[in-house]
DNA sequence: CTTATACATTGATATGGATCAGCGCACCCC
DNA sequence: GGGGTGCGCTGATCCATATCAATGTATAAG
């Protein structure tokens, strides 16, 4: 219900991730100090994390919990890591340990290809799980790096399958975070398979300002966390291409641009660039 | 293990779905009388499937399973469905009852966006498991239709739950179908969203193959069950360019094609053609 | 303050692939 | 046989987007 939409257009623009310290609506995470991004040394913090004193149990792992079952997954969540911008989670090849539910700041997943080549897959917001990959080969298949400080709360493997096999809610639970996931990436596939970059770049646009909307903030505003680059990576073009589209996203009086803040002036309008079917392919 | 490869080559043809009546090493699914597809009721047989008797219980969810498990896991196969080609096994929106394990014939999944705009997500072929999107809001987000005469086991929702939680190793295992399905998703993402048309239809046959051959087929010959349009559609590509592609491949001296059949003459090279790094972005 | 570095914008040009259109082949039904 | 109908191939043209290149701007480093 949460991450699904029902109109047709609304569906298509069900993507993405973003990143964002904007016009909090309920609450600003900490953007800290700029820090020097790139250091490899991974923060381990004894700090008992819980779902009961966290900001997102109404989007993450814990959502239409009982208070039974949250203190379930209380007891699952062992460590919180912490880790600096550029920093990663875990690389292509790691061995998986369990997953990892982002407490604040933002992620992105990429994969590589042979020489250089590659892609970003994904990226992923507070409240949002991270690792499901590993689960397969007991190894990570991509890699999740940090657009921010950012902290996450580690959920071990057996923890994961000793509790799910506790209370079947719990269990049913782990299936349908899974499958949102896989939901969504299907709607990713159609999104590179079927429309034109421009579609894509409003498509990203909407989908990040409703998954921030649904923890509370602006749904007009975002404050990129990733570059051009990064974006480009994902919808599948180039920079320059993501560039053009948002000067000519300004130019249509659709959205304020100022570096990495978007301010969205008409989201129907841009709602509807996704749907107008100018030169279709309506096979 | 069994659906992962490592080079990073390999990985990039590590997608596709295919279909298949060819050269069998092993075993040829009876092709049956051309039906007429289309018809819309489904035939519900009540004959007992086991996975026991089942050709593709080292492919398929049994995949590893002791004896113990084995059984349990017959136990929650109540039905078996009989689909004619064209038929739809469920289609987007419908209520999603339990998964479908594949025992005979091809599948193709699509999602549909407004105005006829419609893709191909996925092909699916013996042995592998339809009906993962349906977990998360417990009703499908997308369509699935047979390609050919095709064979289902239902593996009705509460009997997995039931059964994972009584045997731990099955639940990891339903976890790591669902992983499975995340991570090659993913290189789907990566394949539309960073390969020139060439290098998706060459990933395409090659992981067609390679499925085919875990199965016990031919490593060098498909017959594909989709038509062009199926094809392109799921690799973000027109019909006209798919065919034109083939004519290269052809030319090239890489494959030799026959209407549906494909024969790969220069399977080496074919891989090559992905990764040459003729025009790439190697950003 | 000056320089270096990463990121973003904008322009000129090239090209991969879509689009439009016509034709061929295989299979079906009458 | 003739004539649908679905599917696939191929050619001509056009356009969206990549590519190449230069410049601008913000932030960090010296």
């Amino acid at each position: 219900m949460l991450n699904r939409h029902s109109t047709a257009a609304a569906k298509a623009a069900s993507f993405f991730v973003g990143a964002d310290t904007q016009s909090p609506v309920r609450r600003v995470i900490a953007p800290g100090k700029k820090l020097a991004g790139g250091v490899e040394t991974r923060q381990v913090n004894k700090n008992r994390a819980t779902c009961s004193n966290c900001n997102w149990q109404n989007i993450c792992l814990p959502i239409g919990l009982g208070s039974q079952e949250l203190k379930s997954i209380d007891e699952m969540i062992t460590v919180r890591h912490k880790l600096k911008r550029h920093e990663a989670l875990f690389h292509t090849g790691d061995n998986f340990t369990g997953l990892y539910a982002i407490r604040s700041g933002f992620f992105k997943t990429s994969t590589a290809l042979e020489f250089g080549r590659e892609q970003i897959t994904g990226f992923q917001m507070p409240g949002e799980i991270l690792g499901l990959d590993g689960i397969l080969n007991d190894h990570h298949s991509c890699n999740a790096i940090a657009l921010q400080d950012a902290e996450v709360c580690a959920l071990p493997l057996d923890r994961i399958a000793e509790l799910s096999s506790l209370a079947i809610r719990l269990q049913h639970h782990v299936h349908k975070i899974m499958s949102r996931e896989i939901v969504q990436e299907q709607d990713v596939m159609l999104m590179l398979g079927s429309m034109r970059s421009d579609e894509r770049l409003a498509a990203f646009l909407l989908n990040l300002v409703a998954r921030l909307h649904d923890r509370g903030f602006s749904r007009t505003d975002v404050i990129l966390q990733m570059t051009r680059e990064d974006i480009g990576s994902y919808l599948g073009m180039t920079l320059e291409t993501v560039s053009r589209i948002f000067a000519r996203l300004i130019e249509q009086g659709l959205v304020e641009v100022d570096q990495r803040h978007i301010h969205i002036l008409d989201p129907v309008a841009l709602t509807q660039s996704i749907s107008q079917f100018k030169g279709v392919r309506a096979n």
